[in-house]
DNA sequence: TTGCTCCTCACGTCACGTGAGGTGGC
DNA sequence: TTGCTCCTCACGTCACGTGAGGTGGC
């Protein structure tokens, strides 16, 4: 007796994935028909694609991407776990993210915090240990992560960090959505042949709360420097004061943003707050 | 003094928004240029965008829909904030969703319930109230706490509900993702021109836990229909023994899955035990 | 034979991203 | 004048959904 075989429609029925869905998921092989007739193109299931579809129903209802969930039945047992708990994994940081941003929409819709003190500051040339490197928008914090310990142990090595660390964004890093970054920790003492981040004039304000935040006191500051027209085409200094290591609630954060000014603009206001 | 205009790499950089999507968002009308030069068919923004802009930032990382947004920001004040206080809640139950598939997908993968009981019933014809309608799959949850509270009352006037609610789902309801349903409360007593549910012979099976897991319980029953080549292609009848309205913890859910067969096929089992 | 199921294109959706190829402004 | 910024198509992405137009099986 053959063992018996579905229709697309049957199979449909008991899977309760739809036949558009199914027909999709043939084209890209996560389902593959046991068997299609070679001239009516008819799809006929077996039985046992019963259970791998019921999978592949839950995993896309957990927002896991098709290439993935191809992999998922590809995989062995073990393997299978590790993908599914990674993608969960996944998940949760989606969701965090998403709180966050709810968080950063009230905080706007409430107007806390909406007061931005602007100074004007001379920064000097600072010796450094520096990485520069292409990073994309969606990266940039995973990069971050993995770049700063690697900076803070090189400056170990020659002496100690001379102050908090900071990265150069240059103007069309936001509106090409990534591009060259550099991030740098200052060294203590001069130090012959040591990278130098290039001193300037800034306008800058103290940024407190969350990284997602930022757009708000960049928003400030660039509205600002543009009414007076003194801006330059030069790279945004950010200096990382209170950072995700030494605080957990994102609130505590604080960031410095530095706005580059030409040398001839305003003048530096001398009393800076954040750095009496 | 004019009042100082950005171009749009200006303007990204003010508000961390891609030139890309500053495109977008101009072509679909979110947020429009204060000036587009109508010969170079340069874009100009004024500083007073900023602020919308950084709010579409925040709308749009809480997943709110371009349409919306631009329905937001054309809203005064109050308007406004109800607009994003429903969007909060859709975002609610989107993650209220979410949660369940987590659990439906370790429901699945710990093999929990497996167990799937087949009995065969000879349903009688059945005097109702019933409400039959087109409806897509994703609005009937919505649709069935509708109409069943309507159908309850209706019975109520005509002598009181003779039984659990049910609903008719015809076999390519779930191939197309929706079409026409039948959702009815069998009535207590016969009443001459009431409406009738046909009975007819099903593979009936006990389905315990939320109805998202129901393809489970269709997919064991359906495998089994077809092993046997019994069924037809009438209805399917779904029975809600114990539904959300008895009950908060979806796992207390109880649904009778009833699968047609033919009059000719397996013989009534004459002991179900969920039918005493 | 009727009517339902099945088939294959081909295009639409959503919110942009990705080049290609060309021009404007300092 | 060079090089950067800006422009407009046109097409790609992702996971299907939506018809159109036609054929197969009981």
């Amino acid at each position: 007796m053959d063992a018996p075989q579905l229709t697309v429609g049957e199979f449909s029925r008991l899977t309760h994935l739809t036949v558009k869905t199914l027909h999709h998921y043939h084209e890209v092989g996560v389902l593959t028909p046991a068997d299609v007739d070679p001239v009516t193109g008819y799809r006929r299931y077996a039985l046992d694609q019963v259970e791998p579809a019921l999978l592949v129903r839950r995993l896309r209802g957990v927002g896991m991407p098709v290439p993935q969930v191809r992999a998922v039945l590809a995989a062995d047992d073990a393997r299978r776990q590790a993908l599914i708990a990674a993608h969960l994994d996944d998940l949760r940081h989606e969701l965090a993210r998403t709180a966050a941003a709810v968080t950063d929409l009230q905080t706007l819709l409430t107007g806390d915090a909406r007061t931005v003190v602007i100074t004007i500051r001379d920064v000097p040339d600072l010796p450094c240990v520096l990485a520069t490197e292409d990073v994309a928008r969606d990266d940039i914090t995973a990069w971050c992560a993995a770049t700063y310990p690697r900076l803070f142990a090189a400056a170990g090595r020659l002496g100690g960090a001379g102050g908090p660390a900071g990265a150069l964004y240059p103007g069309p890093w936001f509106a090409d959505g990534g591009g060259r970054v550099t991030a740098f920790v200052p060294l203590a003492g001069p130090r012959p042949g040591a990278d130098v981040v290039p001193g300037s004039r800034y306008a800058v304000a103290l940024h407190a709360g969350p990284f997602t935040d930022l757009d708000r006191t960049y928003a400030a500051l660039g509205a600002d420097v543009a009414a007076h027209g003194t801006g330059t085409d030069d790279p945004v200094r950010e200096i990382y004061l209170i950072t995700p290591g030494d605080v957990t609630d994102p609130a505590g954060l604080r960031t410095e943003v530095c706005w580059p000014l030409t040398p001839q603009g305003r003048q530096d206001t001398g009393k800076d707050p954040s750095c009496p």
